[in-house]
DNA sequence: GCCAATTGAATTGCACGCAATTTAATTGAG
DNA sequence: CTCAATTAAATTGCGTGCAATTCAATTGGC
């Protein structure tokens, strides 16, 4: 009997299957996100999540660290350093809030408010790239919305 | 006129808004999922991706580093370190082919197969917490897997 | 058969995510 | 008013992802 160079055992069950995972298909899917989204960050100086960052800034400048957090599902463990580093490149300020002492407020900085120009292009580059249409994504973008609210409710 | 609490300045551009972002959409569920899993696959001793390399070794015993790569869509720089506390939990077995000697083959021992049928229970488990229906779940995935073969083929 | 080019892993360095702990500031029950 | 409980960030430690480099083994042009 031919022995095939990798020994199969007995057959994986179907629930098993790497290619009837869900869980697979969305952490691969993002990770092939955010290597379409690298290139044209590096050309602003910004990291995939430090983008994320910039975006709530863009809309809500002088939040606080637990705010930031609360929008992106993320903590001050992820944040804090990422802030810093935010901070370090020039994008951002982080402040002590005056009637709080424990919150800091993120406040952007000319140039992390100048750099919203030159991010405007990113979407419309990322359309082109990801080879669908605005409708397909948008179809998507509220399917895994409302995965991610199941998911998180528990 | 009122002063709310963060100072706008000019609106975002809808484009930039963050909920109208599909690579946030998928980041936040993509790491929504991680967390759901994360509880059961800390009863059989594994990271989520480390169950992902297990998925695939119950499929393909004995398969090399690069062809795990290929199946997940990672390189050796992640699996290398990976695969070695795989290794120190005694799941795997990692040798040098002896065709080979650059190629390294992955071979599940006893207690790696073994975890197999710990892990059968997991996927009902995953869809119970989801709240989602299977046809959806199945709808997603297959969803998903077009991105991501559309975002990868750059 | 020889040596340059290629290939497969490993290594290095950096930036996340997140659990768990710590620190500092604020709140609130009595 | 006081002190314990709570809250907000920061810190620590570990495990990814991934670019870039290194190292060893193999291949291919001559």
């Amino acid at each position: 009997m031919p022995r095939t160079p990798t020994s199969e055992n007995s057959p994986s069950p179907a629930a098993l299957r790497l290619d009837n995972q869900v869980c697979f298909a969305l952490y691969s899917a993002s990770l092939a996100m955010t290597k379409l989204y690298k290139p044209l960050l590096v050309d602003i100086g910004l990291t995939y999540p430090q983008y994320l960052v910039m975006l709530v800034l863009w809309e809500q400048d002088g939040i606080t660290v637990s705010e930031l957090g609360e929008r992106l599902y993320l903590d001050s463990g992820t944040l804090t350093p990422l802030l810093k580093r935010l901070e370090a490149s020039g994008h951002i300020r982080r402040t002590r809030d005056a009637q709080d002492e424990r919150r800091v407020r993120i406040a952007l900085t000319p140039q992390g408010l100048g750099l919203r120009d030159q991010a405007e292009r990113i979407p419309h580059c990322v359309l082109e790239s990801s080879q669908c249409t605005l409708p397909e994504l948008v179809a998507l973008t509220s399917q895994l919305k409302t995965l991610r609210e199941r998911l998180s409710q528990r």
